[in-house]
DNA sequence: TTGGAACCTGAGTTCCGGTTTCGGTTGGTG
DNA sequence: CACCAACCGAAACCGGAACTCAGGTTCCAA
């Protein structure tokens, strides 16, 4: 779409990407569209609903469709940016001075962030095709690697995790973040700090071999 | 079931429980349904649809329904069963030689039999009501106390654990059996051996409070 | 200031899945 | 054998939620 003339005669304004600078007020609902999303889901899952968004973005259906031709799409934007804050937070985690600090904070953050937001937890429990293409594309497989192998040559994670399990502990710490399940409600940070004492080296050395 | 005679006419026959006695037919496609379900929520989850269950036990709709007033009635059954088995196993765990291995085994059981049934799982995660309501109707609360202190007694436990923990536990592990994420599928079992050594005494003895 | 493309709106369309209904069928008793 | 309540089944019914479209409105370059 290189450009397509369309008139606007001279001008033609074109961002970069070769998509189109949006107009002022476009701009500002796609803002509003996002803002209002993001407060919804986070509140009420997945199966909250686009005239919700719309009314909650003081915007019609019709301009919630036209930014996001599905709900699908709209969700996908919304998993994007909470996992390019995840992968944010796991550069800071490569930094710190204690290598175990690090993991072990990245995986809190893990839980605190899906705690805090109920769709990305269902994101997480249900879309893997979504979840897949965020996670892959913020970059955390090579982040994850990184993370666990500074702490197992620090000697504070066992030796036989690999990166792929961190994605599988956060997954599953998601799930009980949002469990209102009576005698489960609310002590998510309790699996998480178990979780964290079975990752210490040297561990029972007894972790099935991955499939 | 006391083969009540249940003649006809003036007797109106009840049984104890004030359930009439059900007619051959009927008991047949009340199995049925049960057996037809079973499968369907297990393979699908739950939103498996009740014309496929219908269909699936050669019978209509209509006799679904008359049997389960509702798709949650439906699906509370189902629950019901599974957790009497879960119970069972809670009791065999309780004869175990060995304290310690009484409670892992038992919370890898809860894993496996959630990795074998996606409509479980689903409940786990999202219906407390219902999840709830079986739980104590099996006696779980109290089986997972004993479970706790015995293996607590024989100095195998770490001590800061409360019989609280163990749904959050399996409620957390219920999910992953379940995920399909790219690197997390299928490496629930090194999740449950994770978990397991962060349950082993002494712990770091820094488990939060409980809310 | 103005022409017209880009944008907005929200009632209506469509699809989907749980639930109800009612005419026909059947088990089992007298 | 005959009767009838209990039972069966499948064709609607119905509400809810994603998505569309036919106008009216707003921005902005010239």
């Amino acid at each position: 779409m290189t450009t397509a003339t369309h008139k606007r005669p001279a001008s033609g304004e074109e961002l970069a990407g070769g998509r189109r600078a949006l107009r002022a007020d476009a701009r500002r609902n796609h803002e509003a569209v996002i803002a209002a999303a993001k407060k919804l889901f986070a509140d009420q899952g997945l199966d909250a609903q686009m005239p919700d968004v719309a009314r909650s973005a003081n915007v019609g259906v019709g301009t919630v469709y036209r930014h996001f031709p599905t709900k699908h799409d709209l969700i996908a934007a919304l998993v994007a940016e909470r996992f390019e804050r995840l992968a944010q937070k796991a550069r800071e985690a490569l930094q710190t001075e204690d290598a175990w600090e690090g993991i072990s904070d990245f995986i809190r953050f893990c839980a605190q962030i899906q705690a805090d937001d109920r769709g990305l937890c269902e994101v997480m429990g249900s879309r893997p095709d979504v979840m897949d293409a965020a996670a892959r594309a913020a970059g955390l497989p090579e982040l994850c690697d990184r993370l666990v192998k500074r702490a197992q040559r620090s000697g504070q994670l066992r030796r036989d995790l690999v990166w792929e399990d961190i994605p599988m502990i956060a997954c599953g710490l998601g799930r009980i973040t949002q469990a209102t399940v009576g005698p489960a409600t609310g002590r998510w940070p309790r699996l998480v700090e178990i979780i964290l004492d079975g990752l210490r080296a040297p561990g029972s050395g007894r972790l099935p071999r991955c499939p």
